[in-house]
DNA sequence: CATGAATGAGAATTCATTCAT
DNA sequence: TATGAATGAATTCTCATTCAT
């Protein structure tokens, strides 16, 4: 009895932390931060807004949250593509092509540690996620530097405009109430061949410096 | 007397315009949108709040006119350069460089447009922005597609690469109260052939899957 | 014109200041700390809530100031006997006794600053106020010692003495829902006696120490 | 076994009440009113928030029995001095040195139940309890008029006085977090000396107006 | 045309109290 | 009996916008 109530008790507060990161997921994919006030988000999880503040300090730790959770699950995936097999460069390809796709199928949430302002604490979190996202890619850049495959680069500045460039492309798409893109498949193959130009040795070198 | 009284409230007109969109260019600049409050740009420019809203029917519309006068000048001059002499891999360098030599030299107004959230509104108007600004890079890139130094390629999307790439590898040094960048041109020159690679003919052609 | 409206908007600010002063000033007297939220008091003051805000930086701010204010009249009068003519005797009795029939006959303001408890920054200045009241008599005291009339003493405690000696006299009376006193002057002589007696030379000293 | 399970019962019952009145002390001794939320002392407690409401109807009535049963055992002491030997002077001199150093050496209870606010049953709980205290120098102070010992006074009026004094005197010293007083000694004396002369006769009735 | 005082609708956060388990 | 999750009313503070003067 005591070990059941113990772990409905653990399964409930799982569930409710869930819960509470889930609905403040939804509204904020669907009308960004901007929409998912502490009332909102608590009415969306079926619950009282006291109850936010039994698994949140505040609004901004629970937003900090909702963003490194999600980022979490994508670090995950492009991690593994980038430690997989493969060249540098088909690495390089498919871990764009793996974020812009799920970025267009699933819930627009990535608008929202892209696109969108807060509170000062979420924007910091926001520009470190940023910066996780870029390590990946400068990860790949560094073995394929290294294996010749792309030219030597500043590598901080390629994996910035790397995140920057797909990032960008994808905001109009999946910005809040935005259109919907009708060739998918084509957008993300020329954001992927982009990024892997980008970074590739040119024909023949600009003819600047 | 009635003629010069009218020519006099008209240059006056103008003039509190002016000081307005400088008050509020100033303020974002400074602190962002965030401390941009309505009382403090009448204050920054020197009369009272009400003013404020002879010229402009809201908060979003003066933002928006700040962001589009703001952009104004910076497509005169990437225009300037996009129509200019040179190969269309000069002056796509040229441009991105340009844009970002002013970003990090000047006042971080860009981080504004490019990188914190606002009313909806605004948001709205900041991606229109940048898809002008996108357009610049596009009509470059359709002439180097035509000239055959670039090969073909999704347009639209390249050009929203290329704003991204720039804007994100811009965001973190620019960001308000951000840490200074120590090596700008450095930065620069590293964004510029990132820009100008990305719409390039790879050597061999990336081995995509 | 100018001129006049500048006087009018001077005087209404003054007005307002003291309207809220005066408002918070009553419900205090009325049911102390508790009942005087900020909804309240702009209510009583026949305001809205953000125009208290335009005069004071927070809640607390207003009830330091209220309190401030009304120990600063306390004070002044205080001060004017205690710096009056007279023997210390005399001036000790008749600054005791002008408190304790001003708390008496006027709002029963005292008990906010004499009894209640608020924000920690209220209550420090709580004690900050009646550390000045107590310099009044200690400068009283001062003086009776050095001219022979009172015995050398601690004069640090037997100023906080005095001030808690009539305070609580009067928490009691007038505390919020206290029984009304009868007879008031005689109360307020047998406090007044008891204080000049209390830092008085005894006919023969206690046989303790 | 019904009977010793019942008797279990409330050995667990008395036990627990005292428990949480263990940690209410505690904690208001500790930090006052505003840090003794019924979370914080059931968590002192060991226990749960629902079981504090077992054992006590509100808030305010465990504040209340916390006050009493502070006040109670000081109470017995202070009678037991007030009914045992020795002059009338002396007792009060006992009585007044007894209560201000306990204060001043053990947890400053004391605070709580003199200068803190609290809810309104409370403070009325707490003005009850100061009369008690006050009866008690009320019955020394009787007996010290019959005796000779102290003139004719209001000593209803002096009662609350003494109470007053010697608070007021604690106050800043033992408030919560307040700086501790150098010389203890020498400030339970000059409290003490000042209550028995406040009701002594003076070498010469003061020469009031 | 100019002013800036005034408004008041939110938004976040706290905590005593209840009640299903 | 015991738990502690859940509630939600209450409260402070902000700031875009209006309007009397």
């Amino acid at each position: 009895m005591a070990y059941r109530r113990s772990a409905l008790m653990e399964e409930r507060l799982a569930s409710n932390r869930e819960r509470i990161l889930a609905a403040a997921r939804r509204l904020i994919a669907e009308g960004g931060y901007r929409e998912a006030q502490i009332a909102a988000v608590a009415a969306e999880a079926g619950m009282s807004t006291g109850m936010i503040y039994r698994y949140f300090r505040s609004k901004a730790d629970l937003f900090i949250e909702v963003m490194t959770a999600a980022i979490a699950r994508e670090l995950e995936i492009l991690n593994g593509i980038a430690k997989g097999p493969g060249t540098a460069k088909e690495r390089l390809y498919a871990a764009v092509e793996s974020f812009t796709r799920r970025a267009l199928t699933g819930p627009n949430l990535a608008y929202a540690f892209i696109a969108e302002p807060a509170e000062p604490e979420v924007d910091i979190a926001r520009i470190r996620v940023r910066q996780k996202l870029g390590n990946v890619f400068k990860a790949i850049l560094k073995e394929g530097i290294t294996a010749g495959e792309f030219p030597a680069q500043d590598m901080d500045a390629s994996a910035a405009c790397i995140v920057g460039a797909y990032t960008e492309a994808l905001v109009g798409p999946i910005a809040p109430k935005g259109q919907r893109v009708k060739d998918q498949e084509r957008l993300i193959q020329s954001i992927s061949d982009f990024c892997v130009r980008a970074v590739s040795q040119p024909i023949n070198p600009s003819g600047k410096r």
